[in-house]
DNA sequence: TAGACAGTTAGATGAGCATCTAACTATTCC
DNA sequence: GGAATAGTTAGATGCTCATCTAACTGTCTA
């Protein structure tokens, strides 16, 4: 994984709203934004913007169904960014492969 | 590790010049200011403030030695890290334990 | 087709932050 | 002690971004 996309996931995760919302939805299986939206005092646009970052992220994965919005958690990026950063911190100074 | 850590460490990842940073002080097991403002047309000043950052997210360790300040990574502070959000990946609404 | 419900987009606002220059502190060596 | 070297701190600036309101698109149902 080359180093801007670490940065991106890693931007991804640095809010604490996306966190949140992160979390919820991997515990959650799935989730619509509605349910997000009453689980903070937050407005849907907020909400809207937040998981678009997280799908740019690839972190999560929307789908629509009817008027509602299914999101669920793609936990495969987060091992491959654990990965990369380990590979890192190992003083792997460059990526394994592209 | 709580949310609040992991929001703190992903902001320290979510830059560009701070991962390239962590990066070379990973693969050099060790590095003074001054070899890292060489690395790039970064200054001194704005060097330092980033090095706060990552030693305040707990990635590095910096040690005066004489008149110049030696970095080193510290990995496990990664590994926690990628547990922790491994752990909310896989839908462990809570942290195991702390 | 009209109205209601679910999200999105656009634009504005304010806060945070990355970076710089300049001045300062700390350490070494003559 | 004074000069040189290594970092840090303070303050300014400009950019990014989190959030809101308001208006819009898309889908369902009566």
């Amino acid at each position: 994984m080359e180093r801007a996309r670490i940065e991106k996931i890693s931007k991804a995760l640095a809010d604490a709203t996306r966190l949140m919302i992160f979390e919820s939805i991997s515990a959650n299986k799935e989730m619509i934004c509605g349910e997000i939206v009453a689980l903070r005092g937050v407005t849907p646009a907020t909400v809207s913007h937040h998981l678009k970052i997280l799908a740019d992220a690839g972190l999560i994965e929307c789908t629509r169904k009817g008027q509602c919005v299914h999101n669920r958690a793609i936990p495969e990026t987060i091992a491959e960014y654990s990965q990369a950063l380990a590979r890192m911190a190992r003083g792997k100074t460059s990526p394994a492969r592209k």
